[in-house]
DNA sequence: GTGGTCTAGACCACG
DNA sequence: GTGGTCTAGACCACC
């Protein structure tokens, strides 16, 4: 459901909110649909609970989900859509930006770092070079 | 010389090394090039010198710099030539999979997410969509 | 618990670091076993915490550390079992050579010099001749 | 004639005094003897001048040394014979101290250490285990 | 001139 | 509570 790296730099509830804010652009997750409560979440990651809760809390003031009492928390109403398109590329920029200033530093030809991309967005993580 | 972002996430030492590393690989800061002092560079940069200086360090346990006492630190000997292409096409790797797991958790298509990364692949950060 | 010198020349940071790997390599401190924090063991040695700090980062980068977010660092897993016994007698042989070749500049006999060594074996420190 | 290691943390400096006091004291060097000049020591130990000018002010300072005007450096008299048995003796015991401490904390048996001193003592250095 | 170490103390981020 | 980062500034050692 979620991929949590613990060993990363990013703090978890960081990645978290990421991966769900990017679901959710992308119509995996519809408005209204319910979220794993933060106990079972919890245990499911091997993360503290409170970790899952500032995720969540967070991510209520951003108003993409809503808390109703008593109840586990859903996806706001106004997501009930995907964002546009338009709006999901530009929030891939930053880290194409980066990746686009590494290459640069690294003086590798435009290609190929093309390439390694391509493969990269067919070959989810193991395409050897 | 050093691009600092100040406000960044990503610690001020660590910017640092990264740039210096990746600047080494491709062959712009070759073995036996003196580095600009502590004081200097943090003067140029606006940073304390201690943040200066525990990058220099770090990278002297890494082996890619050498202390001389009472000089100016040098890239280090045994890195007198460029990393080879694919060693640091492979140093771009993490960055551009990161972004393509983004962009699959957006759902945006292979084509368009390519022209993105193409665009800025040449114009460094400005380039609007 | 740790033994800091602070007249010594050899910094601090640096005592605290060859103590702790001796002990690792020793037995004393198992694999798990969680160190004192950053602010208790500064307290404790009457030292500024970011030394105790820069110590436990150093070991952490060698990997006999290990991070855990928010909690106490722990001594690696991996490093659950003590150094077999020639290993640790050959990280005293550095010391012992340095001692010998004093000796042998000396014009010290062997045995006195063996005498006085198995004296002070015996006898942590007060030892008189 | 003299042995400078440097790489090692100890100071060049501080390794010729060391080295010339303790060949001093095991009568090696005798009083009136003419020591190299500040420029041809730095020329053969690859050293700066001044590092060996230091070290000879620093051993002047303690009245080991005698400086006259134009000529070479000599040993001062006054240390014509070398130091008795006991003192030399005794300026082994930090470098001892120090081991001995090191085998207490990695819990090596004092038999090994033991040996292993005494082989050191017969084998400069490359003695193996 | 060079880098290294340490302190005092602030502020942040994470859990 | 945990550790991490940074600043301001002192002092030292070496060359």
């Amino acid at each position: 459901m979620f991929q949590i790296n613990t060993g990363s730099a990013e703090p978890i509830y960081r990645q978290l909110m990421d991966q769900l804010r990017r679901r959710v652009a992308a119509g995996q997750w519809v408005a209204g649909q319910e979220l794993p409560s933060v106990r079972d979440l919890a245990l499911q990651l091997a993360v503290h609970p409170m970790t899952i809760s500032k995720a969540y809390s967070l991510l209520e003031l951003e108003g993409l989900l809503e808390r109703r009492r008593g109840l586990p928390m859903v996806i706001a109403a106004g997501h009930a859509r995907p964002a546009a398109a338009r709006d999901r590329l530009e929030s891939l920029r930053p880290a194409l930006a980066r990746a686009a200033a590494e290459a640069r530093e690294l003086d590798i030809p435009k290609a190929q770092a093309l390439r390694l991309f391509e493969r990269l967005l067919d070959a989810p993580d193991t395409g050897a070079l």
